[in-house]
Formats: structure tokens, C-alpha cells, sequence
RNA sequence: GGGAGUUUAGCUCAGUUGGUUCAGAGCACCUGCCUUACAAGCAGGGGGUCAAUGGUUCGAAUCCAUUAAUUCCCA
């Protein structure tokens, strides 16, 4: 049958994977084998596929495959998380089109709509995952909101508590308006924004006079319970002891005297609105101000404002800025840029808010967590992010784990009937016993208790991803969790170093007290062209399926792999899984030409074939060493190009070529099985990163003792390496070009047969001659005592290789040509005697590296003695 | 404002404790080829004051200092 001339991808992906999976080859349970386990960063369920995931996954999966072929019991584990408040919003979204306000729904109803959600559409980024390749254990798929995975985190929730480190208080948070949630800071995004500064004139009470601040919130006036200025202030010492008048709403307060304030900015005074901004919070607390909260938790204004109540915040700006300038409270209006910050999840600008939220200390947590990536327990890579990390880490800040959500896990504090009183237990059954206790009250029964209304933070679930997958918490004696756990390397984006690595950390020393993985593999973002970042609202992401379907899976692997450096952004552009896909197609054509090879029992094997098997073979394996470095070191991308460039130079280029027989000759049987198990090699060392056409070949070439998946396959052993052999093939190349050279330049067709004329200079490496005939396509290869006449030459390691060419040669030209090269190799040698000649040189640098100068010297002058000659004979 | 990082070819990046003319790789580019595995290819080729300045050293892309540009984190 004939096979395409181009790799054709999208069936040969579509046929393996399905077999894998069939044969449950991704499967893994626990036995004497080392074990080695990853988990899966869990995307959320609303996500599809982009990007960044396939750059993950992609490097995950040959982390997976490479550890799995090198004798490991392998297991990635597969899941997503609820994403609390992007799903909460994707249903709401959804119901709403259907016509349904969530506010009527109870919060029973609506969870079945949300769990009625995630059903249908919160396994879809799994299965594209698949169209990857992705290696996972598809049966040990899990989900934070699952079972096993919601006990647990519950039971974290009621012993942190028990032990001290979950309070509940009234802190400024984030607020995020459309979501009506509290959002970590890290959920909050800050840009820069064209905005507008107004001058406002407050009135001195009791005096003709005013004072004028500048706000970027005039509708926050409308809360504002002081005006401050800096007590070195000399423009305003005759404030002391005075108060003024907010406008609009004409409260008296206070003038303040607070070095917070920044003389140079603005009017050097600052309205103190405690209940709006984080500063003015703090600057209240400390001169017991009262706060004024004027917003209700959708961003309108509420009653305490007084004014423009019910209006949402920013249609209360205008209103609030036409009512001053009725006023003549303005003293001029400016352009302005300030950092403002929206929600991640909705991209609502994030009001500062005054609420009632639940907080875990973190302080002395963080200490264990710090202590591990300190001292190398577990390995940050690259390691430039461990001062991130130690900086975060030093200063970290208790967490907000609350949320005013009903997507995710509920609090589970019950509060006592009419009271603000509550007991902290994992079932309502517990919480009855507490309360009967505390209350004295016998007769209470479960539905006398109110249970919280908000979730948990996300992250509070996935943070015990690593332990909670193999059901650690709630079953910490469980065998898979005894053999599985700590797991090995995690790769992620830096970007949630604090979100959730650092507290992945945290989790695993106060649980099991072992770390959670010992390798933290960061890698970059993936951005465009122009280093934007790739996103849905930008539209500059191509969509990944569509991807697959044109480079095929393989192709996209090795493209995202090929630019990812670690910790370096990826500037993705198609001309990297193109890339891939035509790497994919030389293996494919390699193939096919090795394939359709008619096989002759009776055919010695020629001598180029035999040392170009020796060659190869010494080759492949200084790369396989070079492989197992790169690996252990997580240098990826370098891996990819170590077995690219053996694939396509070393063993495409080169070997093949020259144990290729003639147009339609068959070749001889011993060449073609040491190809055969070349080839062998070959898809084993690529199968990690292009896993399904390595199939594909495996299928071809494995024989009967071969296992029959490539998935089951065994990375090849670091074999001999011969260093002559390697040096020898070297020189031999650089023969072969100076003949193609010679071709080239005099026009010479390959398939007209050449002699070449060698003058030797010492010792004489001959064992590739047979190699330099085949290539250079020689009728014989003489050695020469002089230079022949009318002849092109070159030099290789201090021989002379010369090609007769009676009147093709112009000597002037070839006289040009030499003396370039002895002007080279005089500038060289005088570098070389520089150094020598230099007496401190001599004296004080190590005797290799004197050596190694000595050769140079050596190797130059008799190189030099030989192109002079050269230059002399043609004169 | 505080802290960390980065700066090497047109682009993306290697360059291990200073020591081969050490200035590299891939892609892109240029030239010549539809040579029966592959034009998604083959054979060649050009291209960089290693951000700048100063210092240490026999020797600096590599170590130190200053400056500039840039990115990120925190406030």
C-alpha cells in the first residue's frame, strides 16, 4: 500500500489514544515500584481549554511519560475545582436568560441548578485534554466539591478552628459588587485608569474660610468623618482644635493631624472616609473615627448616604459632582490616572468594604512552609522564584476564606438561636451536641440552628489538592495514600505561587506534616506576539482544538515545548507547532523510506554502513546522556532539541544518507535491523514529547520480545560512548561539505563522480573514507605526496584534501582564497602567542589551560606552514 | 515608594565553579536545487562592541560597582 508522502495526524492520534485508554495503560496502583505521582493544577469547570493549559499539560504529560518509561509507577492525577464564584456567576448568567431571578430561588434549588451545570459542561477541559494526549489516570478523576474531597475540606475548616487559627472579624476586604462577594487580595487586578481628580472646598466651621482637599470619589464625601493633614504641615497648623463641614450632607467633623498624609499630593489635605478605603480604615481605627458605610453590597448607595440613595456608585459619582458644582464647591476638575482595581472574576471595579468575614491565621503556618524551600526540601524551579516566595512568605497576611457565595463549600458554623454566639462542627448532629452544652438547653433541635450563609474560598479546597486526591484527610491510613503521597513535581504558572502553591506548602506540613511535592516547576505565560497575554477578551488566542486539528497533537507538543524555557513567557506564534508538524513529517518520511526498503539476504554489509552504525550508535548514546541530564534538571526545551537535532541532523541527514541504498537496490539484511533498532531508539527517546507517532512507529518496529504499547516501554540505558568515534565522524563531515563546497562553487553536479587527493600530515584517521566516497560520490579517494596541480583544496584537521579540476580552476582566485585563510589563522596564532608570551600568563594560570594553548600554538603554526606552501606552489 | 529579576544574532533563548577563535542553538533571512523518503524538503551562506561605563584579574558574556532600559511582586 502506498503511504503519504505527509503525516497525516488527526486519525493516527484518534486510534492510539482510544487504544491506551481501552488498555488502561494510564491506570496505576500501588505496588513495589517507586511510585511517581503528579496532580493535576485543577482547572476550573467553567474553563475551556486555552493556552497556558496546553503549555501545562503538555509539560506535565512528558514529566508523566518519561518517569512512567523509566520504571516508575506513574500516576497523574486528573480534576477540576468548583471555582466558586466564576461558576456561581455562569449560572446566575444562565438562569437569568432563562428568565429566572437567582433572588427568588432558594439556595437547595439553586445549588441543583449549579450542580445541573457542572454535569453538562464541567468535564469538557478533561476531554480536550485527551486530544493532547494527556497521560492522566482518567479513573482517579476528582473534584473539589466532591464527596471525599468536601469532607475533608470541612474537617480542615472545624480543626483549624478547633486549634485556634480560624477567627471571624470585621475587616476591610474587597468587595466585588456584581459577584456580591468578598475576593482575596489576589483575585484583585490593579491598571492604570484615566480617571479624574476633583478639588473640593470643605467649609471651616465657624469661619468664612475653606479648606480644599482633592478626591477621586466625590460620592464618597457622603461618608467622609474627618479631613486630615500632616502635622508638619505649616499651611494648615491654624486648623488645630477646628472642625469642618462635609458638603452636601453639611456633617461637622473633625480636622485631624496624621503624617500619613503626603504633603506633596493634591491640596496636602485628605478627606478620611474610614468605611471606603483601606488607609482612611486605618486612620479611623486610630483616631477612633466612626465609619459611615454609604454602599449597599450590589454598589448602589444606601440609606446612610442620605443622598442619591439607591443610585449605583458611579451614576452617584455624577450626581455627586453636578450637586457640588451647584454648590460652588468646586475648585477645578483634572485629568488623572490612578491604579484601579477590578475583580479577576468580573471585572468589577473592587469596592473597599467593611464586613463580617472569616479569616485563618497565617503567621506561624507559613514558618514550616518557609523553612522547605529554604533549605532545598523542595526545589522552586527556576530557582529565582524562591525570593518571591520567602518575600510573600515573611510577610504574608491572614487569609479571607469567607465568601458570600452558595457555590462551594458551606461554613460550617451554626449559630445559636437569637445569637451571635456560634459552634464550629463537621455535621449538624455534632453542632446540636456543642450547642446543647453551651446553652444549657437540653432542647434544642437541629432546625434552632442557623447555619452561615457564605463558602468557603476556593483556594481552601485546593489546597489540600495533593492530600485530598488520595483521600488523605479524612483516610490518612488508606494504602494509595501511603504509597502515592508526598507526590513529586508540580508544574504551574507563577502566578499562583501565593494562591496556591505557597498554601499547597502550608497544608502538607500542618496535615501530613511532609512536604506536598519536592519539585515546584514553574513555567512561563503564554502571550503573543506583542507579550499580551493571551485571553478571551483579547481575542489573540487561537483556539487549541482547532490547533490539533491542523499540526496535530504531536505538532502542538512540541511547538509549545520548543519556546518554553522555565519561567521564561512563551511568545506563542503558529510558526511553533508548525514547527512540531514538520518535525512530525521528517520522522514520518524517515520512516516510510526505512519501510518500503526491499530487504537482500545475500548483500555483505558495506563498509560505510558498518561504521556509520558504530557512529550512530556512539552518537545516540552521548545524546541519551545529554537527555538525562536535561530531564533531571527540568530543562525541557533543551531535551526537545537534543533529540530533534539527533533525529534530524545526526540520523536523517547523515546516517541515512549514507547507508541509503541505490535507486531501487535492496539493502543489505545486517544494515537494515541495526536501522531498525535505531529507529527503536529513536521513538523511544521522543515518545515523551510526540507520544502518538512514536506509537505509530513502535507498532512497526517492535518485534516479539517488545511490549506492545510504546506507553509500556522501557527508556533505552546510557550505552558506550566512543569519543574517537564521535571526533572522527566530525572531521569526516567537514570533508564531506569541503566536497559539496567545491561542487557548489565550480557547479559541479552531485551525480558526476569526483577524486579526491589527500596529502597526509602526520597521523591519519581512514575509518570514515568509506563514508567521504559515498557522500562526496568518489571514483576513489589517492593519497599524494605534493599538492596537485589545477586542483580546488581544503584543510581538515591539518590534512590537505584536494580535488582535481584541470582547468576549472582559476588560481588567482584560489591564491585569494588561501591567503584569507592564512590571515586568519596568523591572527589566531598571534592571540595564541599574546597569551603565551605574556609572563603572568605562564605563571599563574593552571597548567590544562597552558597545555591547551601549547596545542593551539602547535596546531596553527603547522597549519600555516601548510597554506604557504599552498600559496607558493600555485605562484 | 520598597524588593526581586532581566538585558547575548531580526525573533525566542543557551552559555554550568572566569580559560580552546567563546561568541552558540532553533526559527527567520539570503543563494542554489522539484537530486525517486520528505519543497512541511535538500545543500550552502550572511548576521552580534554579549545594554553602557568603570573596576578586579595573566585572562571577563561570566565576578564587583555605577548608570540606562525593561518586567514582575509588594505598598
Amino acid at each position: 500500500m502506498e503511504i503519504p508522502t505527509k503525516y497525516e495526524s488527526q486519525a493516527i492520534e484518534k486510534k492510539w489514544y482510544q487504544y491506551w485508554l481501552d488498555n488502561k495503560y494510564f491506570h496505576s496502583k500501588p505496588d513495589s515500584r517507586e511510585p511517581y505521582v503528579n496532580v493535576i493544577p485543577p482547572p476550573n469547570v467553567t474553563g475551556v481549554l486555552h493556552m497556558g493549559h496546553m503549555l501545562n499539560n503538555t509539560i506535565q504529560d512528558v514529566l508523566v511519560r518519561r518517569a512512567r518509561m523509566m520504571g516508575k509507577n506513574a500516576v497523574w492525577v486528573p480534576g477540576t475545582d468548583h471555582a466558586s464564584i466564576a461558576t456561581e456567576a455562569k449560572v446566575v448568567a444562565k438562569l437569568k436568560a432563562e428568565g429566572i431571578d437567582k433572588n427568588t430561588l432558594s439556595r437547595d434549588e439553586f445549588l441543583r441548578h449549579a450542580w445541573e451545570w457542572k454535569e453538562k459542561h464541567g468535564g469538557i477541559i478533561l476531554d480536550q485534554l485527551k486530544k493532547l494526549g494527556a497521560s492522566c489516570d482518567w479513573d482517579r478523576t476528582c473534584f473539589t466539591m466532591d464527596e471525599i474531597r468536601s469532607d475533608s475540606v470541612i474537617r480542615v475548616f472545624v480543626d483549624l478552628f478547633d486549634k485556634g487559627l480560624i477567627y471571624r472579624g470585621v475587616r476591610m476586604v474587597n468587595w466585588d459588587p456584581e459577584a456580591k462577594t468578598a475576593v482575596s487580595d489576589e483575585e484583585v487586578i490593579y491598571t492604570e485608569e484615566n480617571s479624574k481628580l476633583y478639588y473640593v472646598n470643605y467649609k471651616i466651621e465657624g469661619e468664612d474660610a475653606y479648606v480644599t482637599i482633592a478626591t477621586t470619589r466625590p460620592e464618597t464625601i457622603l461618608g467622609d468623618t474627618a479631613v486630615c493633614v500632616n502635622p508638619e504641615d505649616e499651611r494648615f497648623t491654624k486648623l488645630k482644635g477646628k472642625n469642618v463641614i462635609v458638603p452636601m450632607v453639611n456633617r461637622v467633623v473633625p480636622v485631624i493631624f496624621d503624617s500619613y498624609v503626603d504633603m506633596e499630593f493634591g491640596t496636602g489635605c485628605l478627606k478620611i472616609t474610614p468605611a471606603h478605603d483601606i488607609n482612611d480604615y486605618e486612620i479611623g481605627v486610630k483616631h477612633n473615627l466612626p465609619s459611615i458605610d454609604i454602599f449597599n453590597d450590589n454598589g448602589t448607595l444606601s440609606d446612610a448616604a442620605t443622598l442619591f440613595v439607591g443610585e449605583d456608585r458611579f451614576q452617584a459619582r455624577k450626581s455627586a459632582v453636578k450637586e457640588l458644582e451647584k454648590l460652588g464647591l468646586i475648585a477645578k476638575i483634572e485629568d488623572y490616572n490612578n491604579k484601579v482595581g477590578r475583580s479577576e472574576r468580573t471585572n468589577s471595579v473592587i469596592e473597599p468594604k467593611l464586613s463580617m468575614q472569616w479569616f485563618l491565621k497565617m503567621e506561624n503556618l507559613a514558618k514550616p512552609a518557609i523553612d522547605a524551600v529554604e533549605n532545598g526540601e523542595i526545589n522552586i524551579i527556576p530557582a529565582k522564584f524562591k525570593n518571591v516566595y520567602r518575600h510573600w512568605m515573611e510577610n504574608v497576611r491572614d487569609w479571607c476564606i469567607s465568601r458570600q457565595l452558595w457555590w462551594g463549600h458551606r461554613i460550617p458554623a451554626f449559630y445559636l438561636p437569637d445569637s451571635n454566639e456560634y459552634v464550629v462542627a463537621e455535621t449538624i448532629e455534632e453542632a446540636l451536641e456543642k450547642a446543647k452544652i453551651i446553652t444549657g438547653n437540653n432542647s434544642l433541635t437541629a432546625s434552632d440552628l442557623r447555619q452561615d450563609e457564605d463558602v468557603l474560598d476556593t483556594w481552601f479546597s485546593s489546597w489540600l489538592w495533593p492530600i485530598s486526591v488520595f483521600d488523605g484527610i479524612m483516610n490518612p491510613e488508606n494504602p494509595d495514600y501511603k504509597y502515592y503521597y508526598p507526590t513529586n513535581d508540580l508544574v504551574t504558572a507563577p502566578e499562583i505561587l501565593f494562591f496556591w502553591v505557597a498554601r499547597m506548602i502550608i497544608a502538607g506540613y500542618e496535615y501530613p506534616k511532609q512536604k506536598p511535592f519536592s519539585n515546584v516547576y514553574l513555567h512561563g505565560i503564554v502571550r503573543d506576539k506583542q507579550r499580551r497575554k493571551m485571553s478571551k477578551s483579547l481575542g489573540n488566542s487561537p483556539d487549541p482544538l482547532d490547533l490539533i486539528d491542523t499540526y496535530g497533537a504531536d505538532g502542538v507538543r512540541v511547538g509549545m515545548l520548543l519556546c518554553a524555557p522555565a519561567g521564561g513567557d512563551l511568545l506563542y506564534d503558529d510558526s511553533l507547532p508548525e514547527q512540531g508538524r514538520n518535525f512530525a513529517n521528517k520522522i514520518w518520511n524517515a520512516f516510510r523510506l526505512v519501510k518500503n526498503w526491499e530487504v537482500d539476504e545475500s548483500i555483505e554489509q558495506p563498509e560505510h554502513s558498518a561504521i556509520a552504525v558504530k557512529w550512530l550508535d556512539s552518537k545516540i548514546n552521548d545524546a541519551i546522556q545529554q537527555l538525562n541530564q536535561q530531564f533531571d534538571t527540568f530543562r525541557l526545551s533543551e531535551a526537545l532539541m537534543t533529540v530533534y537535532k539527533l533525529f534530524w541532523d545526526d540520523f536523517s541527514s547523515w546516517y541515512l544518507e549514507i547507508i541509503k541504498p541505490e535507486y531501487q537496490k535492496p539493502i543489505d539484511k545486517q544494515t537494515y535491523m541495526q536501522t531498525l533498532g535505531f529507529f527503536k531508539k529513536l521513538s523511544l527517546l521522543i515518545a515523551p514529547f510526540m507520544p502518538f507517532i512514536t506509537e505509530e512507529l513502535w507498532q512497526f518496529v517492535k518485534d516479539e520480545q517488545d511490549v506492545e504499547s510504546i506507553v509500556l516501554a522501557k527508556w533505552p540505558e546510557e550505552g558506550e560512548e566512543d569519543k574517537s568515534l564521535l571526533d572522527g565522524f566530525s572531521s569526516c563531515a567537514e570533508v564531506v561539505a569541503g566536497i559539496r563546497n567545491v561542487r557548489q562553487e565550480k557547479n559541479l553536479p552531485q551525480k558526476d563522480k569526483l577524486s579526491l587527493q589527500i596529502v597526509r600530515h602526520g597521523d591519519y584517521d581512514n575509518r570514515f573514507d568509506a563514508v567521504i566516497k559515498k557522500l562526496g560520490n568518489l571514483e576513489a579517494i589517492d593519497f599524494v605526496e605534493d599538492k596537485p596541480d589545477l586542483a580546488a583544496g581544503f584543510i581538515v584537521k591539518s590534512q590537505e584534501y584536494f580535488i582535481p579540476l584541470g582547468n576549472l580552476i582559476d588560481k588567482d582566485e584560489e591564491i585569494k582564497r588561501l591567503e584569507q585563510e592564512l590571515k586568519y589563522a596568523e591572527g589566531f596564532l598571534k592571540s595564541v602567542m599574546a597569551k603565551l608570551s605574556n609572563e603572568r600568563f605562564v605563571s599563574n594560570a593552571p597548567e590544562k589551560v597552558i597545555e591547551i594553548e601549547r596545542k593551539k600554538q602547535a596546531d596553527a603554526e603547522s597549519k600555516i606552514k601548510i597554506i604557504r606552501e599552498q600559496i607558493e606552489s600555485l605562484r
